[in-house]
DNA sequence: CCAGTGATGGGACTTGGTCTCATCGACCGT
DNA sequence: ACGGTCGATGAGACCAAGTCCCATCACTGG
């Protein structure tokens, strides 16, 4: 037996979701977020700096990017180590049995702008991520913007893709094929 | 003699700039903000949706991009066009004499989690704004997205330089430069 | 059996943000 | 002048997010 039950964090983000799901971000309160998990606002505070972020707790994904970039091989170019980083997304976060999760998760955040926001921040901080990792590899500052710029268009659109078709296509795959789209268009200019 | 003082979203931005560079954007009140202008929490409120958005007045850059895109020669590919959107940005927003406010309005940006993700919103709404714009000259969605993206790149980087630099190069000849740069590493990925 | 420790609860407090109603100051027509 | 109107502002109650500090609980180890 656990002293408490277990996964605090894990309870509060699932009845977080079902709420938004039920009654929309803003008029779900951090209180009834609380309640529903048997918990309380403070413990709420304390696992998630702010009530958005009980969406965004998958966390460690710029480390995975960082490190499937780095580990790509010496030769590949900097789309390729992109591409890489994106596979191991595909590998390790966008798997088949989170794709109804990631469904359910998106709508609620495509529903509200203060989510989006949220998102975007992410995003960008993914993206310089991104960027450092391509610098370490030597890649020139002004190719690694622009690179990583086009790692995350390929990223939304594969997502989008793996989200909303029913075909079983997983998200590697997808997001191989959004780049090498990205990269002929960026081709001709 | 006006009623009561002219341009009060005016005074309210300008005092909140002075306030958030003297205090930091946190320990700044939206009542002191309001003090300061000579002015209360509810007029604040009127006119700015929220705290932030005091630092994103300046309103109308969809709608300059927009028809910047629209009105770019027939003959103009999506790069081009983005050029002539960055160009129309430099004539009109980004002044020779706004250059100073434009300093210290991003330095507390940069200093302020909260702002930078507003920051990160307005950027993505306004790249969607230009994908639209370029949707409508019979771009393909994907190479519109693309260009938007780079465009977007090109903006922040000539932004940056903008900013920085001692020199007295104005906003349009660096972007035009930037998206002459990102064009070329675009063009070989 | 008792002290220590880590997770949780409780509640006061500040601030952002909403809402409703009162007030004020100028302009208008008579 | 005079009262009415209208738009801009002020006042204050109210709710929810977020911060802090301290109490409490449940188990652990000696």
């Amino acid at each position: 037996m656990a002293r408490w039950q277990p996964d605090a964090p894990g309870r509060l983000a699932a009845a977080a979701l079902d709420l938004f799901e039920e009654h929309g971000y803003e008029n779900t309160t951090v209180i009834e977020i609380a309640e529903r998990a048997g918990l309380t606002k403070s413990t709420f505070f304390r696992y998630f700096p702010d009530k958005r972020e009980v969406l965004f707790g998958g966390g460690t994904v710029a480390g995975l990017l960082v490190e499937a970039i780095a580990s790509a091989p010496p030769e590949a170019g900097p789309l390729d180590a992109v591409a890489h980083a994106l596979d191991a997304l595909g590998r390790t976060f966008f798997t088949a049995d989170r794709r109804e999760f990631s469904r359910r998760r998106q709508a609620v955040l495509n529903a509200n702008t203060e989510l989006r926001e949220r998102e975007a921040l992410k995003r960008i901080d993914l993206t310089t991520s991104m960027i450092e990792a391509l610098d370490r590899r030597g890649v020139p500052v002004l190719t690694a913007r622009v690179a990583a710029q086009l790692g995350t268009l390929a990223w939304e659109m594969a997502y989008d893709q793996w989200i909303g078709t029913d075909s079983t296509e997983g998200f590697g795959p997808l997001a191989r094929k959004a780049l090498a789209g990205v990269r002929a268009v960026g081709a001709m200019g």
